[in-house]
DNA sequence: ATAATAGTGTCTTTCAGACAGTATTAC
DNA sequence: GTAATACTGTCTGAAAGACACTATTAT
């Protein structure tokens, strides 16, 4: 499982030390039990391991890791990867019901040693999540139930790295029906209060939301 | 596996009649060996029940199915689902190797019945290959090396379902940079020859190549 | 010449991006 | 008042959609 989160306005995963050897971090995980589905696997595991309940999480399949050989002491372990997004609950952090759990800048994770085909996987959900983020309202799953509209291109820009536009993103956010709806409560800060918002009925977004990186690639022809 | 190709300009999807059970159909599958991917299964598969051989088609991973109780005989199941796109191949024909295996038009295959969750399996594959048109270079893999702008057109067409403007998809495609290549021969037909082009080397399509069908969604404000 | 198919020009509309400007609060 | 944050108006440019037009062949 690729397990993301919020913290501090940067995109952070779980991973854990593996202690059996030094060094490597591998990312949290364990086996199916028989009449079980992938999916209450994926969540008992992130219960177990993690401390993490199924309300405080959004579940997404990643795809499905079968080479031979990609666990050299087993002869063939077919993982099932998930990318799973929550709201940064610190009362819930790894560390709180497992030794070598912790969550890491993505950007750091990818620069350390991981078990087997870990990198991949992390390199998959991480692409996997930046990319839901354009077409569907998933970016709602990192923040707390009623959210300003700050927050939320908040998301974007840790997801994607970069800057949007605040009246841009503004308007195409309230442009798309059903995105997010007006709860009409507000939040008081320093200065003019902003506008709370929920995650509102529409799962898709159409047109989507651009990406930074995304148009930098399409306009270098 | 959901295999998919163009007969007659129509979208067709293998299906196999079960003779164990009289009047459901099935999608072609299998079992894993042990010490083999499931991508190396899938191929093998489509080379045994299907007689598709390795160059013939693409894959693209789908999802896992692992519910329990999907295949009631079973205890469990665990299938790797993927989808299967090739050319109109005749000499491939399923029915040259296999008993039952029929290309069927999917809007026909979504009408019948189908063993366990297989029509929930059909549906994520036909819509996967429609999104991923969108996006990719994909449709080249329905069509032979060599192809006209107006077989690639009728790709997306048969696809999607819907008509699009011949000059604007015309002029989208060439804009790509690296999405199709001319290979500088041409077509002779009934009206003005048609030049052919081959697949570029640029796998993805941004921005993308918008749907009918999703347009028509978004519109319906 | 005519029909048929391939391909181009161009106008309109839509929408993203930039950025100046206005609104509402805490202090 | 000032500073700070939230939000709106409006201009520009890029690209999609509609559709009239030109090009090149077989017959």
């Amino acid at each position: 499982m690729v397990v993301l989160t919020l913290l501090g306005g940067e995109l952070h995963a779980i991973l854990i030390d593996t202690r059996a050897d030094a060094g490597v971090w591998s990312l949290p995980g364990g086996f199916m039990h028989r009449g079980e589905s992938a999916e209450r696997a994926a969540y008992r595991h992130l219960e177990e391991v993690v401390g993490l309940g199924e309300h405080d999480v959004v579940l997404d399949q990643l795809r499905t890791y079968s080479e031979p050989g990609r666990q050299p002491h087993d002869s063939r372990v077919v993982s099932v990867g998930w990318v799973v997004l929550g709201a940064q609950l610190p009362q819930t952090a790894p560390s709180a019901r497992t030794t070598g759990a912790q969550w890491i800048p993505v950007d750091v994770a990818f620069t350390m040693p991981l078990a087997f085909d870990h990198a991949d996987i992390l390199r998959d959900g991480v692409e996997r999540a930046r990319a839901r983020l354009e077409y569907t309202n998933l970016a709602t799953a990192f923040l707390p139930p009623e959210f300003t509209m700050s927050e939320l291109r908040g998301v974007y820009e840790a997801v994607w790295g970069g800057h949007l536009e605040p009246a841009n993103f503004h308007r195409k956010v309230l442009s798309v029906p059903g995105f997010v709806v007006e709860t009409g409560h507000a939040r008081h800060g320093r200065g003019r209060p902003a506008k709370l918002y929920r995650a509102g009925p529409t799962p898709t977004i159409n047109p989507p939301l651009t990406r930074v990186s995304v148009r930098e690639q399409a306009s270098a022809r």
